[in-house]
RNA sequence: GCCGGUGUGGCGGAAUGGUAUACGCGGCGGUCUCAAAAACCGCUCCCUUCACUGGGUUGUGGGUUCGAGUCCCACCACCGGCACCA
């Protein structure tokens, strides 16, 4: 009989259809299995679905439904984080709305996602622009805003006085702006903030959550904890008018003076301060420059607007240290000395107090900046042998011998208790205190843009800043937007958005006309899909508390800090409000890798390397699809794709087609008897379970396939060396385990042999297969022989092979003599049935 | 620059501190064919050798260990993030 053929497409289609009538994957509020929530980071609509989603959907989906058929009630939702700056692009360039370009998008990539074969339960599919779902991202920001946890102050803001324009740090190409090339300014306007800080500390604990240790490394060290003190300086304020001797003698012992705090991890170093600097935003700047230094101040200001923050802490040598002193001093408050003020753009406003103490003998930056502009350099940590010299040092010594040069604490060590022993005097004499900084800032979550959630506030003349009500929600978009370059967002030039009436007077009032950083949306979407129909409530308390938290979260790992740390911050604030009542939103978490082209680089449409996975879907189908970029590398590393090692993958799925189908024609014509040969494919098969079901757990999907290839080459291998196997039940019975392992991976073609095999329910619906792990050893093993640790002999014996009856094998063997030379044993290492060491 | 990660045959990669190179790609040889493609079988890290054998090899240089791709230190290269791309 002719062998059939592996036809993808038409398999495809076919379950396809079929899975879509049942609704088979949607996940039932009250299904009374262990429930087990699957979650992928949901795409941004940029109108296709990209080889990288397929990606991380694939991997994500094999766990899903691994689970699933280890008894969990899986629930594997997907939606469209959908507001954003690419629709205001677009819709600048194509002249088309930001509404219509987006729901375009999404209408294309449903379609594309449904041919990933995934088990998406698209009864839950949340979209973050339309109302019904920003009603209650509006109405979550309210519930903040009523903690005090959102606030307006003055912020900086990309600015580009051309285009008369905000502008995202994307749109930002070396200091200009992107459209017309003017060089870009930071300007500070009113803007809306959350108070994350206050979950700093909090948000250092990870306990209990299984995620990789990169990334919580990464999130420690973004919230950037350091203990320090708070230390007072005063700092004289020069006269406003330039008199002859500088303003100086005349009139210094009764000028004003005011106090500015600097934050340091090194108050221990309090009597090596020669120099005050403060950030050039820094608001008493003005106040302390001196009217002969005016000019040189506002120029270096002004400079400093245009660098960005990444260029103004680099330490890289090629970048000289700046910065302009303002005329004027400040007091130590340990010592009375007296020490020039400058600004300087290595200090930033948004760490610390935005003001520093100098101290250049023990900090490379201040040092760099000392030799910079020949100020003082004064030790006071000597090392033991007395060998440090400001004048000859080449760069700083942070940590060094003894104190010196600081009175009563000379001769203290480099340590903890000498910081702690400075921190006390600092609060005796009244000059500062002990303080914990945090690297961390507040979330600024104002966009001065159309295509976002509105932020739903109204300000009246009378009762300043207002929340809508609640009822009133949502604050509607409207549907189309006027761009024009006013550096305002068209929601104000927009008159039916923007009057309004005061919710407490009713008086003629206007709303607020920033809308929200679209990270506010993608901080809560984990809760919406518990309960994504709800028009009463953003969620209800029972069904986030039956499918919360997230058992398993899979994404990028460029969402390492950002996203996966606010939305850690708003479960908590949530919980603080008493509405949730757990922890952490994600219990796992794992990133997945980055397909590059298959010329290794990254992919982009200006390369050409682009891979379509419609086209390659068309060509070899989903389940070749799938299989291949599961087995490109480990699914954590991602790498190249390769047009040859998709063919390969196609061709393991021919072989096991073809296996399957010569077995039904083999089949029809013989009866069920057990053969010798049938052993070993029993073995073989509880060894592949074991293998598959540790891989699949562990997301290690390339050596899962690895195990799978490695199975049918052993069933081919045992066919061809007794025909008669195929009889044998339990060749059946591998070919079943077959279709079971392969599912997840490859849902078609298992599903296609699972019916094929006489199965009338789906392959998806089946437990998982269980393995008894004293048939997954091998019934002899090889036993390695080194001599001094090389490779001499390796010996063949029964798994239980004493360490006594190995030796005495070992040292029998000629090689194992030659290698040593007649040298004695001087000791033996064992390593039970696997390897035996001679060392002579 | 700072924070985090990665580096193994011609290529993608495998390897609880214990046989480095599983599995796949590519290449070479063969079977089948008038021929080719497909499919199937065999070989394939490097040097030495007809062969046996011996030696070498996990980015570079050191170290720990009976034994290091794996642990430690330094360096080099590449990748992700750096707060308004998402």
């Amino acid at each position: 009989m002719a062998r059939s053929k592996y036809q993808p497409t038409e398999i495809e289609a076919r379950w396809q259809a079929r899975w879509a009538g049942q609704d088979a994957y949607a996940a039932r509020n009250d299904d009374p299995r262990p429930k087990f929530y699957n979650l992928v980071m949901f795409p941004y609509p940029s109108g296709d679905l990209h080889i990288g989603h397929w990606y991380n959907y694939t991997g994500a989906d094999i766990f899903g439904r691994f689970q699933r058929m280890n008894g969990y009630n899986v629930m594997q939702p997907i939606g469209f984080d959908a507001f954003g700056l690419p629709a205001e692009n677009a819709a600048i360039k194509r002249n088309i709305q930001p509404r219509e370009w987006t729901l375009d998008n999404i209408a294309n990539m449903r379609k594309q996602l449904g041919k990933l074969g995934a088990a998406w339960d698209w009864d839950r599919e949340v979209v973050t622009c339309l109302p019904d779902y920003y009603r209650w991202t509006q109405w979550v920001f309210l519930q903040f805003y009523k903690q005090g946890l959102a606030y307006r102050t003055k912020a900086p803001a990309n600015w580009c006085p051309t285009c008369n324009t905000t502008l995202a740090n994307e749109q930002v190409v070396s200091g200009a702006c992107e459209r017309c090339g003017t060089l870009v300014e930071r300007r500070e306007i009113d803007q809306w903030l959350l108070r994350i800080t206050r979950y700093a500390d909090e948000l250092l604990n990870f306990e209990g959550l299984d995620w990789p240790e990169k990334t919580k490394l990464m999130q420690t060290n973004w919230i950037g904890r350091s203990e320090g003190a708070e230390v007072r300086f005063k700092a004289i304020v020069p006269p406003k008018t330039q008199t002859r001797d500088g303003g100086r003698r005349s009139s210094e012992d009764h000028a004003e003076t005011i106090e500015i705090s600097v934050f340091t991890t090194r108050p221990d170093t309090i009597y090596g301060v020669t120099f005050f600097l403060l950030a050039p935003e820094h608001p008493l700047v003005e106040k302390l420059t001196a009217p002969k230094q005016r000019n040189a101040v506002r120029a270096y200001i002004e400079q400093a607007s245009h660098e960005s923050e990444i260029e103004r802490m680099s330490a890289d040598k090629a970048r000289p240290k700046t910065g302009v002193p303002l005329g004027s001093y400040a007091l130590n408050p340990v010592s009375g000395e007296r020490i020039p003020i400058w600004i300087a753009d290595y200090v930033l406003m948004g760490y610390g107090t935005g003001a520093v103490m100098g101290v250049p003998a023990h900090d490379q930056r201040d040092f760099t900046f000392a030799r910079a502009f020949g100020l003082p350099i004064r030790l006071v940590y000597q090392d033991e042998t007395g060998s440090l010299d400001a004048d000859a040092m080449s760069e700083a010594a942070p940590h060094v011998g003894h104190v010196i040069n600081s009175g009563q604490f000379n001769g203290l060590p480099d340590s903890q208790a000498t910081v702690n022993a400075f921190i006390q005097y600092i609060e005796e004499i009244g000059a500062g205190k002990a303080t914990v900084n945090y690297r961390l800032r507040d979330w600024l979550v104002s966009r001065q843009r159309y295509w976002g959630a509105p932020i739903p506030i109204i300000y009246c003349p009378e009762h300043g800043e207002v929340a809508v009500p609640e009822d009133d929600l949502p604050v509607r978009l409207p549907d189309e937007a006027e761009f024009k370059p006013t550096g305002e967002s068209p929601l104000r030039y927009d008159p039916s958005f923007l009057h309004t009436t005061c919710p407490i007077c009713g008086k003629p009032a206007t709303r607020e006309t920033d809308t929200l950083d679209t990270f506010i949306c993608s901080s809560w979407y984990f809760l919406r899909y518990a309960d994504p129909h709800d028009e009463t409530q953003a969620w209800a308390a029972d069904k986030v508390a039956k499918w919360l938290p997230v058992d398993m979260y899979i994404g990028g790992a460029e969402h390492a800090v950002m996203h996966l740390l606010y939305a850690r911050f708003f479960v908590k604030a949530l919980r603080d409000m008493g509405l949730l009542a757990f922890e952490e939103p994600f219990t796992r978490l794992y990133h997945q890798g980055t397909v590059l082209g298959p010329d290794g680089q990254k992919m982009s449409k200006s390369r050409g390397n682009v891979i379509a996975p419609d086209s390659v879907v068309s060509r070899y189908g989903a389940d070749a699809v799938r299989a291949y970029l599961m087995f490109m590398g480990p699914f954590d590393q991602g790498g190249p794709w390769n047009n040859q090692g998709i063919e390969g993958v196609s061709r393991y799925l021919n072989r096991v087609w073809a296996l399957y189908s010569d077995y039904l024609d083999e089949q029809s014509s013989g009866a069920q008897v057990e053969v010798a040969a049938g052993v070993g494919v029993k073995r073989l098969r509880h060894r592949t379970i074991a293998r598959v079901t540790e891989d699949y757990r562990n997301l290690r999907f390339n050596t899962a396939l690895a195990a799978l290839m490695e199975f049918v080459n052993g069933l081919n291998k045992a066919r061809d060396d007794d025909k008669a196997v195929t009889n044998d039940p339990r060749f059946t019975a591998a070919l079943e385990t077959l279709a079971l392992l392969l599912a997840p991976m490859a849902p078609f073609i298992g599903e296609e042999m699972w019916h094929g095999l006489a199965h009338a329910d789906s392959v998806h619906a089946q437990s998982w297969p269980g393995y008894d792990p004293a048939l997954t050893v091998d019934e002899r093993v090889t036993v390695v022989v080194q001599v001094n640790g090389k490779l001499r002999d390796k010996l063949e014996a029964a798994p239980g092979i004493s360490e006594d009856e190995a030796r005495e094998l070992a040292l029998a063997s000629a090689k194992v003599q030659a290698a040593l030379a007649g040298r004695p044993v001087r000791k033996v290492i064992y390593v039970p049935g696997k390897l035996l060491n001679v060392v002579g």
